[in-house]
RNA sequence: GCCCAAGUGGCGGAAUGGUAGACGCAGGGGAUUCAAAAUCCCCCGAUGGCAACAUCGUGAGAGUUCGAAUCUCUCCUUGGGCACCA
C-alpha cells in the first residue's frame, strides 16, 4: 500500500472543487440561505495561525451548512486602508498602494492551500476605488440625512513633528518617532451621529439571543445609559451659573466642591484672562486622549477661588476647582463632588484637604469615612443623615428617585436621561484611507461632492519623507470646482477611519460588483448574515459602528429593514498562542528565538533557552508559527485539524510541535483505516454495536458542530475510529460506517475526506453529499448504569432496565449492600431518586 | 482607574446542578522488528495500602444545596477592551 501523501491529495480535490464549482454562491430562490463571513483581514502580508483558526472555523459552518442544503455564501475580502501601508511606505519607500496589494496577492497564495470553501468571485479589498467609491456615495447619502456633522474633537498633538498621532503611536505620553511630550489638541473633525441612536442600539441588544452574553453586556456599558439630575449652581460673582449632572443627586448633601473639566468654558475663560490658569490647564493636557490615560493621571486640581450656592441652602457655599479627571464629552463637563461616597472624589479632596461629609452609612454600622470611600450597592438598603427629602432608611435607588422628583417639584433640577455613547469621530489626518467626499467653497462652504465625480481618487504621486498628511501638501490635487456653484474650491484632506470601511463590507458581498453601495434583491436574498465569526476585541467598537451603519444604510435605502442587526449570530474566537523561547545578550536585553530554532529547549549550538509561558503570536516575540510550513510539512488538514482540536473555540489554543504531529499521525491512521477497510470482504460479528456506534457519533458530532463545540466534536470522531478499528463487524457495515466517518470529518479534514469517501466508492464529491441523519432509534440505550451516592459521595453503582419505576429502583437501591451497610439498620433520612441519572441516600 | 472574560492531572481539555478528569499529548510497560522508524495493545490525578479500598482533590476563602468545576459573594492571577492599532 502507498502512503498518506497529503500534498497530493489536497491540490488533487481543491482542483476537483473548482472544477465543480462548488463554492461558488448562487441566489437560488427554491433553497434556504446561509450567510457565514469570518472578521476579514488586514493584508500585513503573511497569514497567521490565528487567521486558519478564524477560517477553519466559518469553513466548518459553511461546508456543513452546505451539506445540509443551504445555498450559502461564504466570502473574502481584505481590510486594506490603515496605517502600516504608510509606516511601510515611510520606513522603506514605495507606495502604500503597492505594498498593499502585492501584500494581498501573497495572502491569498497562502490562503488557498489551505482549501476553504470560500466564492473567491466575491473578493475585494476595501482601497479599491470601486468599494470606497460607493462609501464616499453613501457618505453624502448619510449627509443628506443629517447623520453626519463637524465639531471640534480632541487629537494627540506631537508638537515635534507637528502631526495627529494615533492612540498606538503614544508611548508613556511621548510620540513615538520624536520622543516629545504629546499634548491634546482641539481640531474640527467629522462626525456621525451615532448618539440619535443610543437608545436603540442599546435596546436591539435583547433581541440579539445568538450574540454571547459577555459582549451584549460590554456594548450596553458602552452605550451606558444613565437617569440622573441637572441643575445649575449659581455663582455667588453673578457669573453664568454652572449646570451640572450628576446619577447620585441623593448625595448633594454631602457636596464638597464643584469641578469642572479643563475644556469647560469657565475653564477657558480663565485661562485667556489669568496666566496661573493658562499653566494648570496646560498641565491638564499634557499625556494622550485616551480614557485610560486620563483615569490613571495623577489627580490635578485648581481652586479657581470662584464659589457657587448651594441649591438647598444659599448660605452654603462651595468652591469651584478645575479638575483633570472631568471629561467635557461626558454629561455637561461639570460636576458636584461628594467624597463621602466616591474613591476618587476622596482621594482628591483628602489631596486638597476639602471637607469630607458623610450623607449615608451602612444599617449596622454608622462609621464616618475616612480614607476609603463608602459606595455600597445602589440596591442595599442604608441609613440617612439628615436626609432633605425625609428619607429614613432606603436603597439609593429609591433615594435618586425621591430626590429626582423633589428638585422637580421645587423647581430647581431636572431629572434627565444621559448617554456614555459619544458620536464617532471618523475624521483621519492621513493619506491611506477613504478621502472624505467634501469640498471646502468660500462662497458655499462645506458641501458634498456630486455623486457623478465620485470616487473621489486619492493621488498615486505622493511622498512619505515627512510627517504629516501628504494629501495637505500635495500641489494639486486639493484643487477642484465647487459643485454647488462651480467656482475654483478646495477638496478636503481628511480620509475616513478605517472603521467605516469595515462597517458595510459585510454588505457589499451581496452584490461586490454593483454599481449602487448594495443591490436590494441581492441583499434581501442574502442578508443578515447568519453566523459572523471573529475575535473578542471587536466586541464593542467594530460591532456597536457596524450595527449604527446598518442602520443608517436602511434609512439610506441601502439595506432592507430585517437588515437593522446584520449579525444574526456572533461567535468571538480565542487567539492562537504559543511559548516564547528568550535567551540574553551580554547588556542581559532579551533575545527571542523562532520555535522551528528551538530543540529540547536548546539552540543548534546548544544554548539553553528560558521558557516563557505561551502569549498570543506575536513577530516582536518570534513565538510564531507559520501556516505555510507546516501545510508544507504536514499538509493543510492537520493544520485545520489541529486548530479545532485541542482548545474550546472561544478560547485560546496554544500551538505545540506535538499536537500537530499527532493530528498528523490522526489524519495518516484514517487514511490507512479507509484503504483497509476498502479490501474488506465477507461478514463479522457486531454488527449492530457499531451501527450504534455510528449513529451516536453522527448526533454528537453534530451536536458538536451546532453548538461551535468544535473541539468536543473531533474528540467523538476520536472516539468513532477507536470504535471501528476495534469492531468486528462484517464489510459493508464497515464501509458504510467509514464513509460516515469521512462525512463527518469533511467539514474539518476536507481533503482528505474526499479522499476516503472516494476510496469507499461513495458517489461524487463528499462536498457535495447530503448529512447523514442519526437514527434516534439507534440512540436509545436499554439499561443504564446509575450511581448510587450516601451523603453525596459516590459509593456504588446499579445495572438497571432505563424505564424501571422510580419505587423499583428505590427498593433496588435500599437493598445494595454499600447502603445496608451505611444506614446500619436505620432508616435513611432521604432518598433521591434522578431518573437516569442518580440516586443519592442521605443516612 | 473603569468595563468584560477565563482559571480543572505533568500538558491541552471533557463534564453547565447529578459517577470530576471523556478524547488527545507527554510519560511508563509490552507486542512486532536483526535493529530502528512506523504501527498495534495495556497502564497513567495526589497520598496511604500487597490488595480490596480509604482520604484528599477543579486559583484562594466563605455561602446556597440531599448533591457545586458548574449558582452567590469576597479576594488573587492571566487575557481582552477603553472611542486614532486593526
Amino acid at each position: 500500500m502507498s502512503r498518506f501523501e497529503p500534498r497530493e491529495i489536497e491540490s488533487k480535490w481543491q482542483d476537483a472543487w473548482d472544477e465543480a464549482g462548488v463554492f461558488t454562491a448562487r441566489r437560488d430562490e427554491s433553497k434556504p440561505k446561509y450567510y457565514v463571513l469570518e472578521m476579514f483581514p488586514y493584508p500585513s502580508g503573511r497569514i497567521h495561525m490565528g487567521h486558519v483558526r478564524n477560517y477553519t472555523m466559518g469553513d466548518v459552518i459553511a461546508r456543513y451548512k452546505n451539506s445540509c442544503g443551504f445555498s450559502v455564501l461564504h466570502p473574502m475580502g481584505w481590510d486594506a486602508f490603515g496605517m502600516p501601508a504608510e509606516n511601510a511606505a515611510m520606513e522603506r519607500g514605495g507606495h502604500p498602494a503597492t505594498w498593499t496589494y502585492d501584500n494581498i496577492a501573497d495572502m491569498r497564495g497562502q490562503m488557498k492551500p489551505l482549501g476553504l470553501s470560500i466564492d473567491w468571485s466575491r473578493e475585494f479589498a476595501t482601497c479599491d476605488p470601486e468599494y470606497y467609491g460607493q462609501q464616499q456615495s453613501m457618505f453624502i447619502d448619510f449627509m443628506d440625512k443629517g447623520l453626519v456633522y463637524r465639531k471640534n474633537a480632541v487629537v494627540n498633538w506631537d508638537p515635534v513633528d507637528m502631526t495627529v498621532l494615533a492612540n498606538e503611536q503614544v508611548e508613556d505620553g511621548r510620540g513615538w518617532r520624536s520622543g516629545a511630550l504629546v499634548e491634546r489638541r482641539e481640531l474640527t473633525q467629522w462626525f456621525f451621529k451615532i448618539s440619535d441612536f443610543s437608545e436603540e442600539l442599546l435596546d436591539a441588544l435583547d433581541g440579539l439571543d445568538n450574540w454571547p452574553e459577555k459582549v451584549k453586556l460590554m456594548q450596553r456599558n458602552w452605550i451606558g445609559k444613565s437617569r440622573g439630575l441637572q441643575f445649575a449652581f449659581d455663582r455667588t460673582d453673578g457669573g453664568d451659573a454652572i449646570e451640572v449632572y450628576t446619577t447620585r443627586p441623593d448625595t448633594l448633601m454631602g457636596a464638597s466642591f464643584v469641578g469642572i473639566s479643563p475644556d469647560h468654558p469657565i475653564a477657558k475663560q480663565l485661562e485667556a484672562e489669568n496666566p496661573e490658569v493658562a499653566a494648570f490647564v496646560a498641565e491638564c493636557r499634557k499625556g494622550g486622549t485616551t480614557e485610560e490615560a486620563i483615569e490613571t493621571a495623577e489627580k490635578l486640581g485648581y481652586d479657581t477661588g470662584i464659589k457657587v450656592k448651594h441649591p438647598l441652602n444659599p448660605n452654603w457655599e462651595l468652591p469651584v476647582w478645575i479638575a483633570n479627571f472631568i471629561l467635557m464629552d461626558y454629561g455637561t463637563g461639570a460636576i458636584f463632588a461628594c467624597p463621602a461616597h466616591d474613591q476618587r472624589d476622596l482621594d482628591f479632596c483628602r489631596k486638597y484637604d476639602l471637607p469630607v461629609t458623610d450623607t449615608f452609612f451602612a444599617l449596622d454600622d454608622p462609621k464616618p469615612v475616612e480614607n476609603e470611600a463608602f459606595v455600597p450597592p445602589k440596591t442595599d438598603k442604608v441609613k440617612w443623615v439628615n436626609h432633605f427629602a425625609g428619607l429614613d432608611e432606603a436603597t439609593g435607588e429609591e433615594a435618586i428617585n425621591t430626590t429626582i422628583d423633589f428638585a422637580e417639584n421645587a423647581g430647581w433640577g431636572q431629572g434627565v436621561t444621559k448617554f456614555r455613547l459619544r458620536d464617532w469621530g471618523l475624521s483621519r489626518q492621513r493619506y491611506w484611507g477613504c478621502p472624505i467626499p467634501v469640498v471646502h467653497c468660500e462662497d458655499c462652504g462645506v458641501v458634498p461632492e456630486k455623486k457623478e465625480n465620485l470616487p473621489v481618487e486619492l493621488p498615486k504621486d505622493v511622498t512619505f519623507d515627512k510627517p504629516g498628511n501628504p494629501l495637505d501638501r500635495h500641489p494639486t490635487w486639493r484643487d477642484c470646482a465647487c459643485p454647488t456653484c462651480g467656482k475654483p474650491a478646495k477638496r478636503e484632506t481628511d480620509t475616513m477611519d478605517t472603521f467605516v470601511d469595515s462597517s458595510w463590507y459585510y454588505a457589499r458581498f451581496t452584490a461586490p460588483n454593483a454599481a449602487t453601495p448594495t443591490n436590494m434583491a441581492d441583499a434581501e436574498y442574502w442578508m443578515n448574515v447568519d453566523q459572523y465569526i471573529g475575535g473578542i476585541e471587536h466586541a464593542i467598537l467594530h460591532l456597536l459602528y457596524s450595527r449604527f451603519f446598518a442602520r443608517a444604510m436602511q434609512i439610506c435605502g441601502h439595506l432592507p429593514e430585517k437588515a437593522v442587526e446584520p449579525f444574526d449570530a456572533l461567535f468571538t474566537q480565542g487567539m492562537v498562542t504559543h511559548e516564547i523561547y528568550q535567551t540574553r545578550d551580554e547588556n542581559g536585553r532579551p533575545v527571542y528565538h523562532l520555535p522551528e530554532d528551538v530543540t529540547d529547549g536548546k539552540l543548534a549550538d546548544g544554548t539553553e533557552v528560558e521558557i516563557i509561558p505561551s502569549a498570543k503570536m506575536s513577530k516582536s516575540k518570534k513565538n510564531v508559527v507559520d501556516p505555510v510550513n507546516i501545510i508544507e510539512a504536514f499538509g493543510a488538514d492537520t493544520a485545520r485539524w489541529f486548530v479545532l482540536s485541542d482548545s474550546p473555540p472561544e478560547r485560546d489554543v496554544e500551538w505545540t510541535a506535538s499536537g500537530a504531529e499527532a493530528a498528523y499521525k490522526f489524519l495518516g491512521r484514517v487514511w490507512r483505516m479507509a484503504n483497509d477497510i476498502a479490501d474488506l470482504e465477507g461478514e463479522g460479528k457486531g454488527d449492530e454495536d457499531l451501527q450504534r456506534a455510528m449513529h451516536k457519533a453522527i448526533h454528537e458530532v453534530t451536536m458538536g458542530i451546532e453548538s461551535f463545540g468544535f473541539n468536543t466534536s473531533v474528540a467523538k470522531l476520536y472516539a468513532y475510529a477507536n470504535a471501528i478499528q476495534k469492531s468486528k463487524a462484517g464489510a459493508e457495515t464497515k464501509k458504510l460506517a467509514m464513509k460516515t466517518m469521512a462525512q463527518l470529518m469533511a467539514p474539518m479534514t476536507p481533503h482528505l475526506a474526499e479522499e476516503v469517501w472516494s476510496v469507499l466508492g461513495g458517489e461524487g464529491l463528499v462536498a457535495t453529499a447530503a448529512w447523514p441523519k442519526a437514527d434516534e432509534k439507534m440512540l436509545v440505550e436499554d439499561t443504564v448504569t446509575m450511581p448510587i451516592q450516601i451523603n453525596g459521595k459516590r459509593r456504588s453503582e446499579l445495572k438497571i432496565a432505563k424505564d424501571l419505576p422510580k419505587e423499583e429502583v428505590e427498593k433496588l437501591a435500599l437493598a445494595d449492600e454499600a447502603v445496608i451497610k451505611a444506614l446500619a439498620g436505620g432508616q435513611p433520612k432521604k432518598l433521591i431518586v434522578v431518573p437516569g441519572r442518580i440516586i443519592n441516600v442521605v443516612v
